[in-house]
DNA sequence: ACTCTGCCTCAAGACGCC
DNA sequence: TTGAGGCAGAGT
DNA sequence: GGCGTCC
């Protein structure tokens, strides 16, 4: 997913990925992935092998993680905005399918797998968050008073838009295409306690490159996206490489008629182009995805309603009260000084 | 030598008790 | 599921 | 600090 190797590309140019301090973000609102964030606390608890479920059956453990990084954003004095997913573009079809097909073989495989470690291993690999878990975490979300953004498409997309139109400060996510999508800021790792957070901005990245952005957009094409084969043979040094010598995609496609500039890349390589290679229509999916326009958004943190969360909790799915008020507890500390610190910083900031 | 590719591995959340 | 990192192999 | 538990 995301973009192949454009981390690594990037590293090579000094200051375009910047070392982060968790306080850098306090007063800062962020925009943030759910699918992804779920997908990463129900499989880190996999870890033990199982699920946590209730006494239904139902899996809780994406109540348990998202209500504690919740609280532990707040109390950075994070603010942040969770982005739904919608219903997958078109584009996007043949990678889903590849990843149900991986998901139906771990799970053939866990069930052969004679051994714990590598039952464990493919549990883990054929993890599938549903629809229900999620509108469960909006429900725990909203009664917490943090707002949801329901995405018509992909969150990604969603979430670049609204740093675009600066709702927020920036887009927490791993997943580097949301500055192919336009955001001004990524910031990776942002509650993560063993790496090292880090911000990486559209603006630094076009500078050093010195690209524009539709030149940038060609460049995570070459390098590899989800919604686009790549031309075998261009890898990392190539893809900027040849965005720099031509300008584009397109320019160099047309060039490779030209029997000079052939000669030239058939013996650097001699594939060419793929069938049905949809460059264009996947720049411009980069460009104009389908979005929730930002004036219809209205981003409010009110106060979370405490009883009803406990009761959420608890009555609904089981977990154990004594945590839950000890995590209400800090979540209303951290409201509080928010709302403290709100007063006196103006809240456009963000 | 350089660069791309494929295949392998690993770790992933947060809390608390010892 | 994702990324990252390492390493071997192949093509140029 | 590491490891088991969380449901």
């Amino acid at each position: 997913m995301g973009i192949k190797n454009l981390h690594k590309l990037l590293r090579k140019w000094e200051n375009v990925i910047q070392e982060r301090n968790i306080q850098d973000f306090a007063g800062k609102k962020i925009a943030i992935d759910i699918s992804i964030l779920v997908y990463q606390i129900v499989i880190a608890i996999r870890n033990t092998g199982t699920d946590l479920v209730n006494t239904n059956g139902d899996i809780t453990s994406h109540l348990l993680g998202i209500f504690n990084k919740t609280i532990s954003m707040l109390e950075k004095g994070i603010y942040p905005v969770y982005v739904f997913d919608g219903k997958p573009p078109n584009m996007k079809n043949s990678i889903l399918k590849s990843r149900r097909e991986q998901r139906k073989k771990a799970k053939l495989k866990m069930k052969q797998a004679d051994n714990k470690e590598d039952k464990i291993k493919y549990f883990k690999r054929s993890v599938v968050v549903t629809k229900k878990q999620l509108n469960e975490c909006s429900q725990l979300i909203q009664l917490m008073g943090i707002p949801v953004v329901n995405a018509p498409q992909e969150a990604d997309s969603q979430c670049a838009q609204l740093a675009k139109d600066g709702l927020v400060y920036g887009v927490s996510t791993e997943d580097m295409d949301i500055l192919t999508f336009g955001s001004p800021r990524i910031i990776r790792n942002l509650s993560s306690k063993k790496k090292e957070i880090i911000q990486i901005d559209l603006e630094k990245i076009l500078k050093k490159l010195e690209l524009n952005y539709l030149q940038f957009i060609d460049l995570c094409i070459l390098l590899g996206c989800d919604y686009c084969t790549t031309i075998p043979g261009i890898g990392m040094k190539k893809a900027y490489q040849l965005i720099k010598q031509f300008g584009s995609i397109e320019t160099f496609i047309e060039s490779l008629n030209e029997t000079d500039i052939k000669k030239e890349y058939e013996n650097l390589n001699k594939s060419l182009v793929p069938e049905n290679y949809n460059y264009r229509n996947t720049s411009n999916y980069f460009q104009n995805p389908i979005v929730k326009d930002s004036k219809q958004i209205n981003l409010q943190w009110t106060e979370p309603d405490y009883d009803k969360i406990l009761e959420f909790m608890v009555s609904q799915f089981g977990f154990n009260k004594s945590k839950i008020q000890k995590g209400i507890a800090r979540l209303r500390r951290a409201y509080n000084s928010l709302n403290k610190n709100n007063k006196q910083i103006p809240h456009y900031i963000c």
